[in-house]
DNA sequence: AAGTTATATATGATGCGTGACATATGACAG
DNA sequence: CTGTCATATGTCACGCATCATATATAACTT
């Protein structure tokens, strides 16, 4: 998965790993994170497969950058990829609600408690989402032609990352009042 | 994270990793999905660090049941793990979504019968949540005494099923209207 | 009669991820 | 003057998952 996407940034222009971890945490951070170790060591998997070539750019005082550009070979994989019909959902992880699921032994209020913790975390990345980032997506866009696709796109990212945080807020509101409602433990 | 789901499910009743799998199925598969072959090598370290203990029961026509429960310990771990704070929101991947960023360089068109065959089976996925589950957890409840948290809460992680599938159908619909509009590409 | 599903356990190879560690320096804040 | 952040690359140990494979039989479906 990371391969592909290390390509499709690479396409657009060639950079480091260190590049690469900057675009993927201003981008699709939300729906792939990637650690710096990760992307070094699947940068070097697409080197050895060919579908990647890396130059070293010298530079002093600091390590020497080395710079990534997309082979042809690469460059197939990708629209190979890119081209595949999805026919299948995702499978899920959310550890958070396999935790959850097992809290019917615990004091209602301690739930409550975590879930408003988790329902303001979630709060915060939907406001983010729908203002910050938002606006950085249209300043970008401003320089496009207009018929261009690509900001669509990229703002439909965005918003998926917005509504899924807003869902979960209102699951946790929904659950917290539901939580209210229980009445108190008969210990008869 | 499967490790504490199965001393969870363990800590009702003692069972086989089989069994496991089932009950697995049943409740928490779309926020942990698991693998049988994953459910026998956790069982093996949990046994390994004396959490759970097995027994073998004989049967004849079939490989011997080996049905696991928890020990002091493995209780112990659960609760403890159960009792933890969550102060951070867990790290999301969505394969999908990644491909659906790069997308920009394709035609409109594909896009949107893609989307189209991921919104049907978040459609599906929901329709499923919100019926057939709902109803076989109300039937469930209604051997529970009343004043037992765990029905709620085994309903609040379905529910948490039904919203998910839900904002993606609406996602999914909202963005294929928003491609609609796209004016077709000039060629200039 | 042949094929699939359910029952039941288990291993080996492989993929893909994280966190900690190692190394090095310039710039900026307190 | 000290700390930490940004720049930049990389390795090692480990966790946790998948897929393929092996074995064995009864019951049900086509």
């Amino acid at each position: 998965m990371l391969k592909f996407a290390l390509l499709g940034f690479l396409l657009r222009h060639p950079m480091t790993g260190y590049d690469l971890a900057s675009a993927i945490r201003n981008s699709i951070n939300f729906v792939w994170p990637a650690q710096l170790s990760q992307i070094y060591r699947t940068l070097g998997q697409l080197e050895k497969d060919d579908l990647v070539v890396s130059e070293v750019e010298p530079q002093q005082g600091r390590p020497d950058r080395r710079v990534y550009s997309v082979t042809d070979a690469g460059r197939t994989a990708f629209e190979t990829w890119t081209g595949e019909l999805v026919t299948d959902l995702d499978p899920v992880r959310v550890p958070f609600m396999v935790r959850f699921f097992f809290y019917g032994a615990r004091p209602p209020q301690e739930t409550i408690t975590q879930l408003q913790v988790l329902r303001d975390l979630h709060a915060k990345d939907r406001d983010r989402l729908a203002t910050e980032l938002r606006d950085q997506i249209a300043a970008a866009t401003a320089h496009h032609t207009g018929d261009d696709l690509d900001p669509l796109i990229v703002d439909s990212v965005r918003r998926a990352g917005e509504m899924m945080s807003q869902t979960w807020v209102d699951w946790m509101d929904e659950t917290i009042e539901r939580l209210r409602n229980v009445p108190p433990r008969s210990t008869t």
